[in-house]
DNA sequence: GTTGACCTTCCAGTGAATGGAACCCTTATG
DNA sequence: CATAAGGGTTCCATTCACTGGAAGGTCAAC
C-alpha cells in the first residue's frame, strides 16, 4: 500500500507518517519505484499510534507502548505505570488550567469590555494596588 | 540594575529576559560595559509579562497587551477580546484533557497491573475487538 | 594576580509535527 | 509523442517559548 491510502485508512497525514518513519515507529518496506509500501501490519501500527497520541501519550510513550504491544510476555504493570504517569501529566494539566482559567474569568467578568480605557485584566498584570483587586491577593 | 537583579525581582530567568529583549518585547538600555541596565519601568514590564504568562497568554498576545497598557486611549473592550479568546482556548484544552482522561482513566481502572500480559490499554490501542471494549465503541 | 560571580553573544536543541521547494513516477488523454 | 494531473520522493525551514551550553569579557574582593 502506497502512503496515501495507509493516511486514509489511519486517518494520519502522511507527513507525519514519513516523520514516525523518520523517527523509526514504523519502518515500511520499499517499492521498486522508491515509494514506501506498507504491510498491513503497518497501517495497524500507525493506527495504533493515532489513537495513541490521541490520548495524549507522547512519542517516547507511544515507542514504549508500542514495544510492550510487540511483547507477548510483557507484563500488565508496565502498560500501566505509563498509562498511569501520563494521567498523572493529564490532571496537573488540567489543574493549572483550571487555575488559569478562574482567575481570567474573574477578570473578564470584571472588565466592562467598552470604549473606555479603565480595565481590571491590565490593572491586574500590571498589579496595580488598586480599588479592582482580585484574588491575585492570595499570591 | 542588571540581569541578575531584575530576575530576582520579576521572577522570570535572565535567559527568558534576554529572550523578551530579542524578540522585542523590552528594550532596556545599555551600560559602558555593555551590560544590559534596566529601568523601573522594564523591571514593571517584565513583571507585566510573567504574569500575563502565568496565565497562559501567549507571547503575541502578551505584545498586544502590553501594547494596550502603553495606550491610555485604549478601549477596555480590546483587552477583553483577547483575554475572552484566550478563555476559550483555555475552555477547549480543558474539554480535550478531560475527554483524554475520562478514556484513559477506565482503561487504568480496567488493567489489572500485575506481571500477566494481557492489557485492556493495548488492546483499545490496538482497537482489537475484544470482550473488554470501552467507551471508545462510540466512535 | 587570581578567583568567582557576574555578564556577553551565538548556536543548538526541545516536541511533534507542518509547509514548501524541487524533483521523480504513473496513468490517462489529445 | 507530449503533456497534464495526481500520486510519490527528499531535504530544509518553521512553529512556540524557551533552555542549555560553549567561549569569552567584566568586576569586586582578597
Amino acid at each position: 500500500m502506497n502512503i496515501g491510502d495507509v493516511a486514509d485508512l489511519s486517518g494520519l497525514p502522511a507527513k507525519t507518517i514519513r516523520y514516525y518513519e523518520d523517527i523509526g515507529l514504523v519502518e515500511p518496506l520499499r517499492s521498486a519505484n522508491g515509494y514506501r509500501s506498507f504491510r498491513q501490519s503497518d497501517v495497524h501500527k500507525l493506527a495504533f499510534l493515532g489513537r495513541a497520541r490521541a490520548l495524549g501519550f507522547t512519542i517516547e510513550d507511544c515507542r514504549s507502548l508500542l514495544k510492550l504491544y510487540a511483547d507477548t510476555d510483557r507484563a500488565s504493570a508496565e502498560v500501566k505505570q505509563i498509562a498511569e504517569e501520563h494521567l498523572d501529566r493529564i490532571d496537573r494539566k488540567i489543574a493549572e488550567l483550571t487555575e488559569m482559567r478562574a482567575t481570567l474569568s474573574h477578570l473578564v467578568d470584571a472588565c466592562a469590555g467598552d470604549h473606555r480605557p479603565d480595565c481590571p485584566i491590565l490593572a491586574d498584570l500590571a498589579m496595580e494596588e488598586d480599588k479592582t483587586r482580585t484574588a491575585r491577593a492570595a499570591d
